[in-house]
Parts: C-alpha cells; sequence; structure tokens
DNA sequence: ACCTGAACACCGTTCAAGT
DNA sequence: ACCTGAACACCGTTCAAGT
C-alpha cells in the first residue's frame, strides 16, 4: 500500500483547462501580470507552450478564467443570505470581499474592468442589485445604484492594483505614503491648493476604511430620498 | 517668397519629447493600445526606433505623457473658475469632460488607472477637491467625498474603455446594447434575477447620462447630513 | 485525442557606429 | 549632441510531426 502512494509527483496528471487556470493563477501571484507567460506556464506544467492551445483559445481566456475564479471565490464566500444582516451591511460586506480578494490579488484589479462586461463583474453587480432591492429603492432608480456602486468597486480595484505595484518591495505602505504625501505638500500652492492641504492626511491613511468610507457615501446617496 | 512656403513636408524637422508625444497620441487614436510600437512610432516619425529613446525613457513614459495631455485639456477646458455655476455644476461639468474625454481616446481609460497616483489623476483630484470644499463639506470629509467621485470617474473612465473595445467594428452601440440585454435576459433565472429584472433597461440605456446619474448620486451622499 | 517543440512574426530596448 | 539600424532577448501563437 505504501508504494501506491508516491511523493506528491504528479507532473504526469493530463493537462486539463482546470489545471492549466489554476497554474496560471499561481503563476500570476507568484510573479505578477507581467510574468504569465506561455513559456513560464509550460514549464510549470511540464509541457510545451504548444500544449496549452489544445485546452485553452489564448492568453485573454487565461486571464478571464483565472479572474472569474477569484471573483466568483470572493462573492459567493460573503453572499450567504442566511444571515439577517441589513442590506447596507451586506453591501459593505461583499465590497469589502471583493476589496481583500483583489489585495492579495492585484492582476485582478487590472484584468477586472477590461472583460467584456460579463462574468466576473456580472456576479457583482448581481449581488449588488439585490441588495439595492432590499433596500426599496423604487425600480426605476435600481439599475443606476447598482451601476454606481459597481462602478466605484471596479475603479478603487483598478487604483490599488496600480498602487499595489507601484509600491516599492523594499518599502513598505507606510513609507509609501509618507512618500506621496510629502510629494503633494512639495506641489505648486496655486496649483494644487486642495491637494496640499489634505497631504496631511495621507499619512494616517488607511484603504481599506477609505474604500469603505466611500461604499457609505454612495449608500447614503441611494437612501437620500428617503 | 512664394519658394520659401513649401509644401508642408515637414519630415526633417528635428525630433523632440513634444513630436514624439504628439505622434503617439495619433497613433494610439488611430489605432489603439495595442499598436503603438516602436517601430509603428519610428515610421511615422521618419526615422529608426532607436532615436526615440533619446528623447524618451520607454514605453511607460510615452503613455504617461499622452494620457497627461489629454486630461490636462479636458480639465482645463472645463475648469474655468469664472464661472457662477455651482459646485454640483462644477462637478457635473469636470466628469463630463473627462467622460467625453475617454469617449474620444478610449486608452485614456485603460492607462488611467494604471499611473502612480501622480499628475493625471492628481489633477482631476485637486478640481474636484475645490469644489468639494466649496460644497462646505467638513474639513475631515472632504478627502473621502473628493476621493470617492474620483474613484468612480476612474472607474467609469476603465468599464467605458474596455467596452469600446468590446464593440465590434460593424455592429453600433444601440446593436452592441441589445445583444448584451438578450444575453443577460437568458441568463439562470435562479442565479440572476437581479441582472434579468433590469435587462430591458440596458435597450434605452445612455452611458453618458447614466454617468452623470451617478455622478449626481454621490454628490447626494455627500451633501446627504446637510 | 492529445502532446511536442521548432518556427513565425512580432515585440521593447540597447548599443556600436555614424554624422 | 543626436540619429541610425542591426542585434538581443524576449513575446503569443501556429503547426507539422509524433504518440
Amino acid at each position: 500500500m505504501a508504494e501506491r502512494t508516491r511523493r506528491p509527483d504528479r507532473r504526469q496528471e493530463p493537462l486539463s483547462r482546470e489545471r492549466i487556470v489554476s497554474a496560471a493563477a499561481e503563476l500570476l501571484d507568484a510573479v505578477g501580470a507581467g510574468g504569465l507567460t506561455f513559456r513560464a506556464l509550460a514549464e510549470r506544467l511540464e509541457t510545451g507552450p504548444g500544449a496549452i492551445y489544445w485546452h485553452v483559445t489564448g492568453k485573454t481566456e487565461l486571464l478571464d478564467a483565472a479572474t472569474d475564479a477569484v471573483i466568483t471565490a470572493a462573492v459567493s464566500s460573503v453572499s450567504g443570505d442566511d444571515t439577517d444582516a441589513t442590506p447596507q451591511e451586506a453591501i459593505r460586506a461583499l465590497a469589502l470581499g471583493v476589496f481583500d480578494a483583489i489585495d492579495t490579488h492585484p492582476w485582478v484589479g487590472t484584468h477586472l474592468a477590461r472583460a467584456p462586461g460579463q462574468s466576473p463583474m456580472l456576479r457583482i453587480f448581481e449581488v449588488v442589485g439585490r441588495q439595492v432591492q432590499a433596500l426599496h429603492v423604487p425600480e426605476a432608480a435600481q439599475f443606476t445604484a447598482a451601476s454606481t456602486l459597481l462602478s466605484y468597486i471596479v475603479g478603487v480595484a483598478g487604483q490599488n492594483a496600480a498602487n499595489t505595484r507601484a509600491v516599492q518591495p523594499g518599502a513598505g505602505r507606510t513609507e509609501f505614503l509618507d512618500g506621496v504625501a510629502t510629494a503633494w505638500a512639495e506641489l505648486d500652492p496655486e496649483e494644487y491648493v486642495f491637494a496640499r492641504t489634505v497631504a496631511g492626511q495621507l499619512r494616517t491613511h488607511d484603504d481599506r476604511a477609505e474604500f469603505l468610507a466611500g461604499i457609505d457615501l454612495i449608500l447614503a446617496g441611494i437612501t437620500a430620498g428617503r
């Protein structure tokens, strides 16, 4: 029996779309969006680049599928309708789930907006939309409310991904924000009055909390007319 | 005198960062983000690819500079403090200016969020922030208010760029929306109740108006607590 | 049916050599 | 100082050939 459980050397498992996509996701996490290469992926799967094309149409499908997997996991891990949370709380939880997923997989933030309004964004839209309905928003206004929340979430996602990329491996988040704050404080006082004024707030800035505050602002707007 | 004004054959004008960036912008408008190539750009400038590197550090600088030019033009064409518009109107005008600029230069929408929180986004942030101040938002809440508006604007920008890319050259906007509406209407009724419900609204959807409605929602949230 | 890996048609970027 | 264009080290994708 012992010889049946060999060391986990699964190199000869047959190739499959599933294995390819999950290897792609690992590669993306390890080396970023620029590192997803058919040659690198083939090496990881111990095969040639051509083999991958038998299961997958190209790089776009790879990125789409990997992005969809992350978003699906994030959305479904958070949208159990079982709890008795208020719609506002449910929307906050969903938004944070997406935020955190993109924080750990920055390439998702870059690719999310690129996908043709289909799967990944549609999943978020659906969950947001249901909660908008639960909020008793009049029917004619539901689409706008859900779209606005979705656009905001996707927008922050993209910026967060860009910021993650911009942070030097050496410096931490604090050093990065300090740098930005210093840069802003040195801007032309004529041209950038506002940026200079709020520069100091950057040093105690919490991305996650700020993101949530934006969600709350939009929620307040949605429910403003009672 | 007539022989001094030769036909506008400026091919031998010396290369300059300015000429290179504007040629890059033309190329981007003509063939999209994927078509910006050092070889194509060199051909347009009647020189070799290497020459460009004397004036510019690389492709990133090219894209950054071209993006910044578009946003700067859009922002300054709209943010004359001369008028007696309300802050809300000024923010709407700015948002529409950015929206329209990205509509005519979709590559800007793709690249905007990628830029390291500097120039182009900072310009929008500044103008939005001033109007937020004019709205008499308490100081502690100004940063959040301006950030939320900025994130929303950038988010829609990215999605719009992606949609523009997704539209087949053959089909117009109406056909595209019809296609999406039909697809949504055929989604799994269990999984996509909300999307199916609002699918019909897509056929009479106006991107610009919808974008503006989102801005108004956020503005309502900002001014909700009086 | 599925895999292999060389080959094709590109990229961004560098750099010796020219003027 | 500025330009040239061949060369380097890559890409994504295809495809004849194998099993």
